[in-house]
DNA sequence: TCAGCCTCATCAGGAATTGTGATTGACCTG
DNA sequence: CAGGTCAATCACAATTCCTGATGAGGCTGA
């Protein structure tokens, strides 16, 4: 049984007549009666009366008739969505954050990407950069933001901006902190990271020509407990620009004015996966949000 | 779009594998390849990705898959009720009954009838042997009872019995009616039936040789109602035997002694309908339940 | 009553589809 | 890098499917 002869069925069905059906479908006469006769044969029973007039449904044919029919309306609402899915980017991306999503702008982001290809499913997770580049290494995640340099050949690499640092200390040190120098910054206590994070390195890179070196005070593995610690007058320590900036408006933080280096925020995708429809969409949507340039591989200088 | 692509595809799907693929399908490899792929060319869209472990499904695949999985349950229930209604007889019997029911054993007959062909419906229409008659001709009724003899050659008789008729009077007039003589009885006032009735060509008959005719009483057209005229004193009538007796034993009526003729209960069919498996069924089942023995044509003297 | 017209069934032959076995190229594994 | 596994491809064979002509049976109107 094919779904063209239970089309033909339908068609003779609804004609009552061999003939005119098979003007209706485009063929002759002899190959819609041989269709309906092999169908009769499968089904073990008759689906039409002959008559000189022409023909008339059986009562099982008639009980038949409708399951034919939902037959093919079922294979076409498979065409149906066939073509709706059609050039459409589908499939499901795990993303990696390695800081809070406003900052990553991933709302614009997440709802960019619904709106060109509402087949992508987004997921985010919240991890660090440390984590987040082997992870995507491995394939347990898509995609994901990262802090610093990243050399690994495997990985394609966009650079969404240059990130500037700060040093933010609690409200209450403002005094010490206004107009003092690298020297009395490394005497003050420090809120520590991973040795992993970028912002360690960092804050390496700030202290190495001083030969100074600040004094732990506690060790925090999340960008919130950093500030939660500062807020607490537990120390200080680099936070991001931006971040700084919302510490002193909220009232809790201050910064310190000398000079703090910067850091570059990137999203990685492996390059192996670079051609598939889905990490184009994505990494085109990035591009678009945080309007970095085309890159083209030909620009020379 | 034919259902041996949705079965490859299913199959393709559930195995991740080609030739595992084919092999569960009882086909070759290169033909389950070609089917995918022209199923895919179909659609519009891959529904796998070709690795070197074998077939994985796209997203859009995943989704399609569904919907080729419903297409092909709905085309196996078609298959399904097929068997199911395979050898069965189908239809519907509209059948003209020319007297009660229990008389004329319709619930047993439509018992009997609807546990070994489930499938026919069948409706009674309470009519009268000279309107039955003529509507099985016309094809207005499948089949129908009816009194007396039918000598249409279109139509096929099955007899069921010889019925007996009584003259019943109302119980007040006991005394006048028991030991009557046909002349006295003919001096009774009559309730009178269409002439195309075949109880009045009876009637006839009974009193043709004694040269006498009864008074008209009233004038009715329906059993009951010649049951509801003798119950109201209007006049006598002749009813069936088994009327009369359930008359007396009501005690609203009485039986005249004397001697009635009789009247063959026979079901017509029109011959050229004799074929279909209906009324193949309906004519056994009615034979069955009347006890009336298979008549076969060889039988001779 | 009978010719004309209509219906569907059948047939032989050709076209199109489908399946086959062998082979190739890509990829993974040890 | 050799051996194994996978899907894709090719030429050819088998099968299915369609076509156009013809036939049988029934209805209709003269």
């Amino acid at each position: 049984m094919e779904l063209n002869q239970l089309k033909i069925f339908v068609a003779v069905a609804e004609e009552k007549h061999l003939t005119r059906a098979a003007e209706r479908l485009f063929t002759s006469q002899p190959a819609v009666s041989a269709q309906i006769k092999s169908l009769e044969e499968q089904l073990g029973l008759p689906l039409f009366e002959r008559t000189p007039k022409g023909m008339t449904l059986t009562p099982a044919g008639e009980q038949l008739l409708r399951q034919a029919e939902a037959t093919l309306s079922s294979a076409a609402q498979l065409l149906n969505t066939a073509k709706n899915l059609q050039g459409q980017v589908m499939g499901s991306l795990l993303i990696g954050t390695n800081s809070d999503a406003d900052f990553l702008r991933l709302p614009q982001l997440s709802k960019r990407l619904s709106e060109r290809h509402p087949q992508i499913e987004v997921s985010m997770t919240q991890s660090m950069s440390a984590l987040i580049v082997p992870d995507i290494r491995k394939g347990k995640l898509d995609s994901g933001f990262f802090f610093g340099p990243c050399t690994y050949a495997d990985l394609h690499k966009v650079e969404l901006e240059q990130t500037q640092t700060a040093i933010v200390a609690p409200i209450a040190w403002k005094e010490k902190i206004e107009h003092a120098d690298i020297e009395a910054i490394s005497q003050l206590p420090w809120v520590y990271t991973t040795e992993s994070c970028p912002f360690f390195a960092l804050k390496e890179t700030l202290f190495e020509n001083s030969g100074f070196h600040p004094k732990k005070s506690v060790f925090v593995d999340t960008e919130d407990n950093i500030r939660a610690f500062i807020k607490a007058e537990a120390g200080i320590s680099l936070l991001r620009e931006d971040d700084a900036d919302k510490a002193e408006k909220e009232g809790w933080g201050c910064r310190w004015h000398g000079k703090t280096p910067s850091c570059s925020l990137s999203v990685a995708v492996r390059v192996n996966r670079l051609q598939e429809p889905l990490m184009q969409a994505w990494i085109s949507t990035l591009k678009e949000v945080w309007e970095v340039a085309e890159q083209s591989q030909q620009q020379v200088i």
